[in-house]
DNA sequence: TTGTAAGCGTTATCAC
DNA sequence: GTGATAACGCTTACAA
């Protein structure tokens, strides 16, 4: 009964192949690829039959079979150091948003900040093909540099602002950025300016953060005080345990500098808990705009950074690359503007 | 010079090919396929002599042929209804931990609520060949789920157990969960207990939480009451608002169950703003246990869900299908538990 | 405008 | 244990 040539048995979840349109429709299979990806290219009559047809049966082009055949695929490579943070949440929104009206497809995973096993998930996406590929770490071993190289694929970082990047960079300078809010303080005339942040092994975010911090308090006559600099895990715990273990080492600070949302958030409330009037026994600045920081009492003075934006133009930047062959993006730097936001809390 | 036979010109990005593995290590490329996929089919010398080619030559297997031959992929779709919402991010880590153990992939992407959207990423996924698909949405139009039921291609639902399942589903009851909470309340003593939620448009988990309340209602003899139950945006706004309308129009109101961490938080800040002690002038309770729930004053009594699991067993479970063909799992049911957790502000 | 033929880089199958 | 050959489903390149 079947019109098309004899085909496999059909287990379960056979799907239509190009040749069966092609054949019902009465034409050849390059027929078929062109109604389908360039109808201009077919006239209208055995276009319109082949659409009808591809309705009919149901076909779903195999994109693995056009990407192996035209040498191009259709999928984004994202790494990041930790799926469960929130911070990141908002860069995925904006590359998934753009990415998705070009018909690119998002591949994600988690690295955990380690650049072993971001080497191996490099690894794996170049092996699935990935045109491009967005790292949200800047520290990666020889090894997944060479790889990438080799490759030839596009890629964004987009944490920081490496002194090598590997290729096109859409980020915040992370340095600058803890510079400016530790200069805010300064000039609001706190003198025992503390600072938190989470480890920074593994972290150039961390440590350029602390650059900042230690360069604005040099420019600004403070001593640099080791028991106004912590080191601590992630979490609401954390920046309680932050801000309690300064205070009570150095009962003299007068500011605390979170680098990160939630040390601050877990700071406020471990100060709202012991009774520390913010800012006036203590002042509380903290970085990245999460909504809460808005919302709770006192609100946060933080550091705005454009998180979604910074996804938007990684996206737009890579599928340039990628769809129009721009080369002269190679190797570029977009230095995006980050804000310092004062609020009640300082 | 090169032992290969002769390779289309250089471009950049273009990659070693199992052909050039094979002709270095002087063996046909199945050896090198299976020296690759099945090392103990291939005797030891020629299995060692091929992965040291393929280190030398930095060979990178191309994953879109291998599936292609194959009739194998490695990857697995997911659709969120949002990307940038707090409460997904555990369920994907979970799903992805366990998925890359396997050496699968993840391919993410955002539908918004939107069951038309839903459908073409669906169709999206499965042109890429997906091996399994990952809803948390339970509302699918007709076309997407004869889609899925002609590609064959294993589904989980996560979002909420549905009255017709498309295939398996591993979630919890909205519905239980919401009676549970209400019934807590009542159970307390609340008299007057409101209800706040997401629109529940195209969402069925709002409906269910609602069906969920109003029974509780009911069994403890409560009268339902318009004034009492409102729907809003997502945001701490919306939690700010909601919880000042109902004191507003229900003065008589002394709990509040808001179906979201994100409301309870934003109706937690504007009780402490205007004064209304909590939980004596109105007791609040949450959906989801977040952190920040339990580091507020008062801390918040929610209800806390397997999120995580959720992902780790919607991976296995798929898995299972995929790799093992574990057919007796299709359309199995996992209903996981939740937990009341009693705290300070009830 | 349409079709033919030859791949794309792998694996299934069967022979040795 | 290893290899030759024919797919997998599509697109490129070229011919008609």
């Amino acid at each position: 009964m079947p019109k098309q040539t004899a085909s496999r048995k059909s287990r379960a979840g056979s799907s239509a192949r190009m040749r069966d349109v092609a054949n019902r429709a009465g034409v050849s299979t390059m027929t078929v690829s062109r109604a389908l990806n360039e109808p201009s290219k077919v006239s209208e009559a055995v276009r319109e039959r082949v659409l009808k047809v591809v309705k009919e049966i149901g076909y779903l082009p195999n994109h693995l079979a056009s990407s192996l055949s035209s040498n191009r695929s259709t999928t984004i490579g994202l790494i990041l150091p930790s799926i469960d943070n929130s911070i990141f949440t908002q860069t995925v929104k904006g590359l998934s948003d753009v990415i998705r009206q070009s018909g690119f497809q998002l591949m994600i995973a988690e690295c955990g900040y380690d650049p072993n096993e971001e080497e191996e998930l490099i690894t794996a996406f170049l092996g699935h093909r990935v045109s491009g590929l967005v790292l949200h770490s800047t520290e990666h071993t020889p090894q997944a540099i060479a790889k990438i190289r080799k490759s030839g694929v596009p890629v964004v970082e987009n944490g920081n602002i490496p002194a090598e990047p590997l290729d096109m960079v859409v980020s915040y300078s992370n340095r600058n950025a803890a510079y400016a809010m530790t200069s805010h303080l300064a000039r609001l005339g706190y003198k025992n300016i503390a600072y938190a942040s989470l480890y920074s092994v593994h972290n150039d975010r961390s440590r350029d953060r602390l650059d900042g911090y230690m360069q604005a308090l040099e420019e600004f006559g403070l001593e640099p005080d080791q028991r106004l600099t912590i080191e601590t895990n992630r979490g609401l715990n954390a920046g309680a345990e932050a801000v309690a273990r300064i205070v009570q080492n150095a009962p003299e600070v007068d500011a605390l500098f979170c680098a990160g949302d939630v040390l601050a958030v877990g700071a406020l409330f471990e100060c709202q808990k012991r009774g520390w009037a913010v800012p006036e026994r203590i002042a509380l600045a903290s970085f990245d705009d999460v909504d809460l920081l808005r919302h709770v009492s006192p609100s946060v003075t933080t550091i705005r950074l454009p998180r979604h934006e910074i996804g938007e133009r990684t996206a737009q930047m890579l599928l340039s690359r990628i769809i129009d062959g721009a080369e002269h993006l190679r190797g570029s730097i977009v230095d995006l503007k980050y804000e310092v936001i004062q609020r009640e809390s300082t």
